[in-house]
Formats: structure tokens, C-alpha cells, sequence
RNA sequence: GGCGCUGUACCCAAGCGGUCUAAGGGGAAGGUCUGCAAAACCUUUAUUCGUCGGUUCGAAUCCGACCGGCGCCUCCA
């Protein structure tokens, strides 16, 4: 039974589709105005881990991940880079999803963007002012919050506390501070488009919503984001999105932990970050996804190269573990062994693990249990059967490779057969240098390779090498 | 000020009232294998879970106080 952790209720439940066998899941993507962070790349990730393991337990997976191409900040920067904000728009959009494809993820189904949807935005504006939740001022719509009766309810805060917090920006026009934009105004030389209530563009809040109930429906499975969305940008989608359709928006809120920097949350408006490009230049995506794996999701997480370089090294296990598994299924036997082995335990701990709100640490670690029994057998069983073996490389396909995304086997295919053949030249060479223990030529020969990158890696029965 | 999260070995981290004399990864130490390495395997590295109380037959796990760290309440994943 799977169970998450929902913000809205917080509590675990267990989750329940709206159609059986299949999620509408929606997470909030990027505003592209910039690169995003590699803190920014901890909810994508997990997004996708959880993504993977719903379709790893047989459901069809509806997945949104919006892509903001008008607000603030993007209009900002067309106009220090002297550029239409489209091709600003265009620039980070591309390069968000070229960073996406670095760091293993999973294309989502659609990533629709707001200004492909201003009509829907139109229309769920018009209604919310029919029914009387919105007010225009000079062309500008607010929200009102007040008439929502269920306003704070995902946030767990009360709207006097709020009023009483008083940092909330002022605004002659608002009815209440809290009352946040769903259509503004535009101002000389900004984009607009043009609507009921004269020129001007969509509010944050109000496209995640549209786009929401155009693509996944008006009631949906799961919704999540960073933990600093839930208020106010979830809070005010709820508000919006059950106020216009009169149902309830979503099942399932869920919401990823930050990146710390120092203990700090790494952001962009404290510098405090690095690019996701820049990080997956000086560390494999497969490190980053088991670094940020070998944690729970929504819990927060400090960065540093001293951690992804320890989850570097946890990684190589397992790299050195398939490439064992590849020379043991070389030299396989058809004839069945008694094996003392099963992967059904593994199977169900790695489930048990998971099911639990997406206990990716504990599931991790069922993995590298897994890697270290299995490795126990090829100590002590130097043949193995072709069966037994196919077993264990689809266990770790459907965990590690499938859900996890940390290791692949295709990757680091077949040599050429001429440079297999050279490597066994020089592999018998070496061999001959050592039979008449010639050390020094033998250990030159393995260091010369090894600083092109090749290592070679000595048995009992025979040697291999290795590309790194 | 309001709301919420968090404090587990040298580092990261799981743990959600008994199976905890506490997973997993990294690091460190010793051993097996090896000409030497690498990989792999074996052993060791928290009788203890920020501190102090309480509830309970029983607590890292629940409650309270205190000390420390963080977040949201304004754009932010």
C-alpha cells in the first residue's frame, strides 16, 4: 500500500487515484528568466523519482511540469539584455530542458507554458469574477481573499495571523493586503495580451491553475513544488481553482525540502547557489540523483563537493558491481546451480521502503544490501548460471536503472573488437612480464593505461579492464 | 509576533512505542585475496539517539521545559 505525506492534511495517506492505475501528477517548474540551481534540480529529481517509482508499481503517469515564460523577472532582464522578453523566455526554457535531459530526467508528458494558455487564464478569471471571488480596479483583477472560505487551509495559517504579520506589500488598490493579482494591468513597453479588463498579463498564481485543469482536469492526484510554494503560490491556487470550479483542486499536496548551502536555504536572491549545469559538469547525473536519493525528499539537505564526493564514491559500488555482473554473465554457465538466493525479499523491501511516503534512503539501501549479498555469491561461487545472473541484472534494472536513474546498463557499451584485441596484447604481455616477474614492466604497463584511463583489474582466473 | 520543521557515530543519513545491545553510504583501523595494487569479501568503528524532566511494563520514537539550527509569513524549488 502506498502511502504520502499530504500537505494538506499532514498526515500520510495512502494513495488512492481518481481512476485506478492512473496519477495526474502537476509540479511546479521554473520560472525561465535564468539557469536554475541545483537546488532547483533536488525537486526535480525527486519529482522524477517519484514519477519513475509510480510507473515502476503499473500506473500510467499523467505528468505536468509548467514552464513560466511571463512574470517580473523575466521583463527585467529583456530589458537589461536590451531583448524581447519571448526570446529571454526562449533562451532559459531551452536550456531548462537541455539541463533536465543532463540530469536523467524523465521527459514530463507536456510542459505547457503560460503564455500558451492566456485564453484558459482569461477564462478562469472571467469566472471568478462572475461568481463574485474577484474585482477589477483600473484593469487590474485581485483576488479576494476573504470570500474564500477554505483560504489557509494547505498552509495551516489563519488570515489574521497573516493580516497581523503585516509585511505584506501595500497596495492602494487591494481590498485586503492579501488580495493577490490574477490579471495585471500592463505597464508602458511591457508584453501584454489584450482581455476583458483591457491590456495586461496573467498574475503568478492563476496560470498553474489553468494550465492544471486544462491538462489534468479540475480535480487532479498530486500537486507539488518546493516547500517555499505552499504559501502563498499553492495556497492562492487552491483558492482560485475551487473558487472557479466549485470542486476540490487536488488529492495529494506534496512539497520537496530545500537545498542548504552553510544550513542556509540556497537561493537565488541570496547567491548562495550553483548552477545545475555547472554542478553536472564536475559530477555525473548519476551522482547527484543518489546524492539527493540517500535522503527523504521533503526534509532539507545541505550541499557541498565533500558530500557529492562521498555519494561519488557510493556510486562507483555499484558501477563496479555491473561491471562484475557483465564479466560473470561473459563466462556464465547454462546449467542451473543451487543458488541459496532470492531477489523476492529484496523486491519487497525495496517496495516497503518506497511505498512509504518514497523512502528513497531506506530504498537505497535495500539496494546495497542486494549489491553486497550478491557480490558474497561471486566470492564464493566462481561459476554462475545464466538464469541466476539475468535475475540479479533485472532486479537492479528495475530499482537502481528504472526508479532511481543512478546507473545504466547500457552505457560504457562493447569495445571495438580492435581495441579489444589490443587490450588482450598487451593483457598477455603484461602477463608474460609477470610470470617472469618482471614487475617493473608489468607495472608499467597497467600505469601507462591507467593514465589513459583504462584499468586493469587482475583475478585469479583471469584479468579485465575497464574504462573509467 | 504568528505558523511549521529540525538536532541520531568522524561526515551524510534511515528510524513514526517493543523485532534498536539503532539500516545504508562515505571515512578510518585490522584481516583475506594479490608479486604489489585495484575490485570484492570478513571484522572493528553509537549500550547510545541535543539537555533535563514526565507518561508507559517498555521511548531515539509520545508529552513538557530548556539549549542550538532552519524555513514560511514578500519573489523564490
Amino acid at each position: 500500500m502506498l502511502k504520502l505525506y499530504n500537505t494538506l492534511t499532514n498526515k500520510k495517506e495512502e494513495f488512492i487515484p481518481l481512476v485506478p492505475n492512473e496519477v495526474k501528477m502537476y509540479i511546479c517548474g521554473p520560472t525561465v528568466y535564468d539557469y536554475f540551481h541545483i537546488g532547483n534540480a533536488r525537486t526535480f529529481i525527486m519529482a522524477d523519482v517519484i514519477r519513475r517509482y509510480l510507473e515502476y508499481k503499473g500506473f500510467t503517469v499523467k505528468f505536468v511540469m509548467n514552464i513560466t515564460d511571463i512574470d517580473d523577472k523575466i521583463i527585467k532582464k529583456a530589458i537589461d539584455r536590451k531583448k524581447e522578453y519571448s526570446s529571454v523566455a526562449k533562451t532559459y526554457a531551452n536550456a531548462f530542458l537541455e539541463d533536465l535531459v543532463k540530469l536523467n530526467i524523465k521527459p514530463a508528458t507536456i510542459y505547457p507554458k503560460a503564455t500558451e494558455h492566456i485564453d484558459e487564464i482569461i477564462a478562469m478569471v472571467k469566472s471568478l469574477l462572475e461568481r463574485g471571488f474577484a474585482y477589477n480596479v483600473n484593469g487590474n483583477v485581485f483576488y479576494d481573499v476573504l470570500k474564500f472560505t477554505g483560504y489557509g487551509k494547505l498552509s495551516g495559517k489563519n488570515l489574521e495571523d497573516l493580516e497581523s504579520g503585516a509585511r505584506v506589500e501595500i497596495n492602494e488598490e487591494k481590498n485586503n493586503p492579501l488580495d493577490f493579482s490574477l490579471w495585471k494591468k500592463a505597464k508602458e513597453g511591457e508584453p501584454f495580451w489584450e482581455s476583458p479588463w483591457g491590456n495586461g498579463r496573467p498574475g503568478w498564481h492563476i496560470e498553474c491553475s489553468a494550465m492544471g485543469c486544462k491538462h489534468l482536469g479540475e480535480t487532479f492526484d498530486i500537486h507539488g513544488g518546493g516547500s517555499d510554494l505552499i504559501f502563498p503560490h499553492h495556497e492562492n491556487e487552491i483558492a482560485q481553482s475551487e473558487a472557479s470550479t466549485g470542486k476540490q483542486f487536488v488529492h495529494y499536496w506534496i512539497h520537496f525540502g530545500f537545498l542548504n548551502i552553510d544550513n542556509e536555504k540556497m537561493s537565488k536572491s541570496l547567491g548562495n547557489f550553483f548552477t545545475a549545469r555547472e554542478v553536472v559538469k564536475n559530477f555525473p547525473a548519476e551522482v547527484i540523483r543518489l546524492f539527493f536519493a540517500q535522503s527523504h525528499y521533503a526534509g532539507s539537505l545541505n550541499y557541498s563537493v565533500e558530500l557529492l564526493d562521498a555519494s561519488k564514491k557510493g556510486l562507483e559500488k555499484i558501477e563496479n558491481f555491473l561491471f562484475t555482473l557483465k564479466e560473470k554473465q561473459k563466462s556464465a554457465v547454462d546449467h542451473t546451480k543451487k543458488i541459496p538466493f532470492s531477489c523476492k525479499k529484496y523486491y519487497s523491501d525495496f517496495e516497503e521502503a518506497m511505498d512509504d511516503d518514497f523512502n528513497s534512503a531506506k530504498a537505497l539501501a535495500v539496494i546495497f544490501d542486494f549489491i553486497k549479498e550478491v557480490n558474497r555469491l561471486f566470492v564464493e561461487y566462481p561459476q554462475l548460471d545464466k538464469p541466476f545472473l539475468e535475475k540479479v541484472e533485472k532486479f537492479l534494472q528495475k530499482t537502481a536503472v528504472d526508479v532511481f536513474g543512478i546507473a545504466s546498463f547500457e552505457r560504457k557499451e562493447e569495445s571495438a573488437s580492435l581495441e579489444n584485441e589490443l587490450m588482450e596484447i598487451l593483457i598477455q604481455l603484461r602477463i608474460t612480464a609477470k610470470a617472469e616477474k618482471n614487475f617493473a614492466l608489468a607495472d608499467k604497463i597497467r600505469d601507462d593505461l591507467k593514465s589513459l584511463g583504462i584499468q586493469l583489474l587482475d583475478s585469479k582466473e583471469k584479468t579485465v579492464y575497464k574504462k573509467s
